[in-house]
DNA sequence: GATTAATTGTGATATATATCATGTATGTTT
DNA sequence: AAACATACATGATATATATCACAATTAATC
């Protein structure tokens, strides 16, 4: 995890989201002079359900979970954020309040930029304005298959999902470091940390996947793929 | 089921949605230039998932369910809309594409406005289009509860949101005609028809909620809204 | 109005998953 | 290194809900 955000500009950063590569030199000047970045350690929260949306963030180190919170009752973890990602928000264009909250998965380093700057830019750049709202109809599009995996599917489908969508959409690769506990799977697959451990046993006897001092490894990705989509 | 629809204009029209009350003379008569209107006989596609988007919908008569569908599984009933609601897409802004169908739940009638006049008139009216994303942000907000409901709640808490939704939101009064089917009830509360009969027979026991005839009446509110709840 | 089809209701049984209780490993603090 | 806390694993049991089979309405068609 090297330092890279610090001592550079918005339009030196290399770790700048990608909706920011549409913004002139200016534009990023404006971002850089009202932005600051922090450091966040693993299970703090980046912004709070409920709390007003006065900064965009974008994520320059670390993993953080989205996570919809019910007084009394389990979160739920409605997807993972990983660097260079920017946590838009429906509430931006409602309310502008925070509907789930960002929670660090790991150690994470977070720019924060203002919010009035960024609706600003909506007016001076069109492709900004436009993308942003791709990024915005993108999240919704990903609720609805989040909604189907955990409706239509048995635990081991939606497990099967959780890993996949880790191995394919966060981390790119087969093998990787497990960064998730037990909890975040259950919060993610809906279900409870016994049934994650039950699972994920049969799985490592099947020779599907398995977890060994916090790497994971998809051992079969076509069978753990199938069991995904039959589940 | 009246027509004030036909022989006016988008300006005279009293059906038109709330949205586009924000647009002037010249912007309705735009709108009235580039629509039609047609009706739908109940369980009609209005608009299919997968297929473009070439027309914002606003519905003038009726009602419609908006569903997931997936091949092989049931359709997972999102939301319902009623008269002067506009059927706003997250895939307006991503791939133009329904990410869901639209399906008459009685007869409708429904007008087709053309996309790339709305499109253009959001440059024109930044009040319309702060108002649109205002809608689509609701839309959204509204997939965060409807996770919630599915989720954590039991059948029977399940099944009381779903007529307080109807109660509340769609028909505004404790009595109404009662157009969803049990399949269209399960479909919204994700269990069996049959799950939804024998809850339905619980309500009636307990003097909580009956229907009789296709209509529907609540008979003891509180005690809906604290199944609902804690369910 | 009789016949057929569709929707709704009901009971018996099966099944997936949660819950609870407890054990084991792993890591952290003093 | 010992004591404690935290995460993970596992077994026995309880429970909510689906499934299946069929009965009873209600609506649609000839």
């Amino acid at each position: 995890m090297n330092d890279l955000v610090d001592g550079f500009t918005c339009a030196e950063c290399l770790k700048k989201c990608s909706l920011f590569k549409t913004l002139s030199k200016e534009q990023l000047d404006e971002i850089y002079n009202h932005r600051y970045d922090t450091t966040f350690r693993e299970g703090e929260v980046i912004a709070k359900q409920g709390s007003p949306i006065s900064n965009v963030v974008s994520l320059s180190d670390g993993l953080a979970k989205l996570v919809l919170e019910t007084p009394g009752k389990p979160d739920i973890l409605l997807s993972i954020v990983k660097p260079t990602n920017l946590i838009t928000s429906p509430g931006m264009f409602l309310d502008n309040r925070y509907h789930f909250s960002v929670i660090s998965l790991t150690d994470t380093k977070a720019c924060f930029i203002n919010m009035t700057i960024i609706r600003q830019l909506f007016g001076e750049n069109k492709e900004f304005q436009k993308r942003f709202h791709y990024s915005v109809g993108e999240r919704s599009v990903m609720l609805f298959s989040r909604f189907r995996n955990l409706i239509h599917k048995n635990m081991a489908g939606r497990l099967a999902d959780a890993i996949l969508f880790l191995s394919n959409e966060i981390y790119e690769s087969p093998e990787f470091n497990m960064d998730l506990r037990r909890s975040d799977l259950a919060e993610y697959s809906n279900m409870t940390k016994e049934s994650v451990s039950r699972i994920l046993k049969e799985f490592k006897e099947q020779k599907l996947f398995h977890i060994e001092n916090d790497t994971a490894r998809i051992l079969d990705m076509n069978r753990l793929v199938q069991i995904a989509r039959n589940g």
